[in-house]
DNA sequence: AGCAGATGCTTCACATGTTAGATAGTCTAG
DNA sequence: CTAGACTATCTAACATGTGAAGCATCTGCT
């Protein structure tokens, strides 16, 4: 452990890792996933194929590929090959709109949405040991503070990161 | 909007999307990084490539590959092809230890104290950003909750998940 | 000494994250 | 009606996430 103060002058003034919140929020995010993981890879399911599974079980007429994207926080490109695997492996259906050639509707088959009815259940069962392990005060204490956080608006901040306000 | 009962069955037990702490913590988590990675970006870092020189700027010796796994929250394979990317790019060295040839001790070169030294206070400077969007009174509030959230471990709650689990 | 098993790290294979650009369909000004 | 702008989605290229397997190396035990 030595101190070589050239070595560390940055270092000083930066945050220690443990408390910054970015990596706190990874880690207790990892830590969730790591509860469902086993669960999902046994019904040869990702984490990300779930969510798009889950989402679709929503409506009957399927969603659009936008609508699928913003509720499952997964980008374009993601979304374009996991509904291309999914309808390979007969879960998904995807047709292009009539009135509007760009858009496409993803929807569920009836396997699909026999796969939703066995995994359902199991993951409902591990968020309820997630929320026994925290209690329920704390889980609706956290929520909206993770919600404030989310709304946290990049460009109004970046707009001036040198000196720190060089309002203009 | 129909109301197709038999395909909405499993549906009507489940949570709603927003209000799942994993998608609540991705949702944050993601917030957080969109602001990070334009200032990343210019630098030519990934958000995995800046935690690693962040990581290693709290020794002059270096880490071990294994230390610097766990500091980073990076499992062992993506961690392998970061540090030889970094490597190659001349701001990391790693050298394997004389009484363990298992064992590689990863460090900063000159060039990597130098980028360090260049990212180091934009990014805490973001961070300020961060912090005075939710106030340091909130997050002293979370940044705990966070932590036991990390704590949870699947494997505790997973031994009664009651008749989902064939224990036998 | 010598061998079975543990350990630290890497490689492989496949899935996703991220950015940039391509593609095709739609809309609007003129 | 049509050229150019706009939109929804996809493809490409590279980096990371994840689980399983491979490879040295080390350790304990006999």
């Amino acid at each position: 452990m030595t101190r070589d103060p050239s070595a560390s002058t940055a270092a000083h003034s930066m945050r220690s890792f443990d408390q910054s919140l970015p990596m706190a929020l990874l880690s207790a995010r990892e830590a969730m996933m790591r509860a469902f993981r086993p669960m999902l890879g046994r019904h040869d399911l990702t984490e990300q194929q779930w969510r798009v599974l889950r989402a679709l079980t929503t409506t009957t007429d399927g969603l659009e590929v936008g609508e699928l994207a913003e509720n499952t926080l997964l980008l374009g490109p993601s979304l374009s090959r996991i509904v291309a695997n999914l309808v390979d492996r007969g879960v998904l259906t995807r047709t292009s709109r009539e009135h509007d050639q760009r858009r496409a509707l993803v929807a569920l088959t009836p396997k699909g949405r026999s796969v939703v009815a066995a995994v359902g259940p199991a993951s409902e069962a591990i968020y309820d040991q997630i929320e026994t392990h925290i209690g329920s005060g704390r889980l609706a204490e956290v929520l909206p503070l993770l919600s404030d956080l989310a709304g946290f608006d990049a460009d109004l901040a970046s707009t001036h990161v040198g000196e720190l306000d060089a309002s203009h």
